[in-house]
DNA sequence: TGATAATAATTATCACGCTAAATAAACTGA
DNA sequence: TCAGTTTATTTAGCGTGATAATTATTATCA
């Protein structure tokens, strides 16, 4: 008998996960970038102006990890931040024009990675295993087992 | 024409893995462990008295990670270290009473945390999922665009 | 209106992942 | 043998993820 954790899938999406990210890591460094930074500025290619907050509810992370990100974003000059105008508690981040020149180069960056990670695998598999990602997800989110208990007094 | 780059591999893998990795470490917070924790403590199941670097390759991350978690753990009491009686230079891990005791409630609290991750899924759902996930994994280590060229003068 | 609650972001702090550089022990070969 | 290389680990430092606490603004309603 030998025990075999390592067919956990903790421990597969783990050994996965940090594989694909240490290779967009790379492919990302010649550009003064990072993975998860791509991450932000992969959104505001999507829409441009989000705020910090809504950028964080997309990409799921906390809040304080975009302020951090954005931050350092801002201080290499790929985008600016600027307070709302309906509510100046909100800040609104904006690409600058050398961020917005990135998107083509970057894309095709993280596109070889992406090809690279998936070799061989047939487009449906491909498919498939995006759903199977996006159901765990979902999963993850719905489940109550956390929840507040109602034993408050109120 | 509105760009989607949320549906890319990465950012799937990303959001996936971060929300598992979220309720996992929440799962072992009571125990005083974190996910990499268990980790590490998981192949000591497997086998104790590993060697850093070997469990740093089983895991597939680099090894000053895992001295760092190796130490956390042995400042809780869950493990020790000792050099090796071969080999000076390597240091061997091996679990303690106390972290020996902990593997059936650990391994219940990441059983209940993947249950939940995979409700719905049918059983060769989860295994073919698994599957994909080392594909990936393997595509990855084998690749060789980031090889050193071959242009040393030796 | 004006006190209280809710919301958005930031700051601080801890753990983890990486790379680069330093240390120490074990090999290798002339 | 012993100088030079390789191997195993550690240390230092940066970026990213989380949580908890703080600040600032907006919303609520008595």
């Amino acid at each position: 008998m030998h025990k075999d954790y390592s067919k956990y899938l903790g421990f597969l999406m783990g050994v996965a996960f940090r594989g694909l990210k240490k290779k967009a890591d790379r492919a990302l460094a010649p550009f003064d970038l990072t993975a998860p930074q791509w991450g932000v500025l992969a959104r505001l290619y999507e829409e441009d102006g989000l705020a910090v907050g809504e950028i964080a509810g997309r990409i799921q992370t906390e809040v304080p990890t975009i302020t951090r990100i954005v931050d350092l974003l801002e201080g290499k000059g790929f985008v600016t931040k600027r307070p709302s105008m309906n509510d100046r508690r909100s800040v609104e981040v904006f690409l600058t024009e050398k961020g917005t020149a990135m998107e083509t180069v970057l894309r095709d960056e993280i596109a070889k990675v992406t090809e690279m990670a998936l070799k061989g695998f047939e487009s449906h598999e491909v498919d498939r295993l995006k759903e199977d990602l996006m159901r765990i997800t979902k999963n993850l989110m719905e489940d109550k087992s956390e929840e507040k208990t109602a034993l408050s007094l109120d």
